[in-house]
DNA sequence: CTTTTGATGCCCT
DNA sequence: GGGCATCAAAAGA
């Protein structure tokens, strides 16, 4: 299993190549970005509040929260320390694909996941799987059956600590929300 | 291909 | 009331 209880940016790249599912529907963990209480891009930095509480509860509780009124975004709380957990911004799809197509309304398997909005309306993930284990069902989550090559960069979406390198994916993966830039 | 813009809810100061 | 860890569709080049 992957060890929850090192830092976010570790975790991070750990998932790179698990497989997630939910409810029997799901893919194998392309691209990920991480989250920590000194970062003042992260939900948790300014402490406890009602919303971002599973942050600061269990490891591998997943912590979901509602994205610019209309979408969500699942994360999994992980560290040493409370306040930490790793953002879920794309999957390839592998399981449930016909579920994944029909919750999305579309057939461009391209598009079924990438992106932290995308991937949690084709799990069919909301407010409900809040605070839920994902180390148990509905969860499944195992770790990448072989090493992996992982690529990183900046996160997206952010405007407060855009420099720091937190972002995360699986090299090549025609799956990710948003090419990497090339390493030169 | 790239950039822009509107939809939309809710937490926090 | 400001500001989002977003997305899809529309408009430009």
């Amino acid at each position: 299993m992957i060890d929850l209880t090192r830092p976010s940016q570790q975790v991070a790249r750990d998932l790179i190549g698990a497989l997630l599912t939910f409810d029997g529907v799901g893919g194998v963990v392309v691209e990920t970005e991480a989250y920590d209480i000194d970062d003042p891009a992260s939900h948790a930095f300014s402490g406890p509040t009602p919303r971002n509480a599973p942050m600061f509860g269990p490891v591998g509780r997943a912590y979901v929260y509602r994205s610019y009124g209309l979408h969500w975004c699942l994360n999994i709380v992980c560290g040493p320390n409370p306040g930490a957990a790793v953002l879920f911004r794309a999957l390839e799809p592998t399981v449930g694909l016909d579920r994944m197509i029909a919750r999305r309304g579309l057939t461009d398997i391209r598009r079924l996941t990438a992106g932290p909005g995308r991937l949690c309306q084709a799990l069919g993930i909301g407010t409900a799987q809040n605070a839920m284990p994902m180390t148990d069902p509905p969860f499944h989550l195992e770790p990448a059956p072989a090493q992996v090559a992982v690529i990183e960069g900046p996160r997206i979406g952010i405007t407060k600590a855009v420099e720091q390198p937190w972002r995360f994916g699986l090299a090549g993966s025609p799956f990710l929300s948003r090419p990497f830039k090339p390493l030169t």
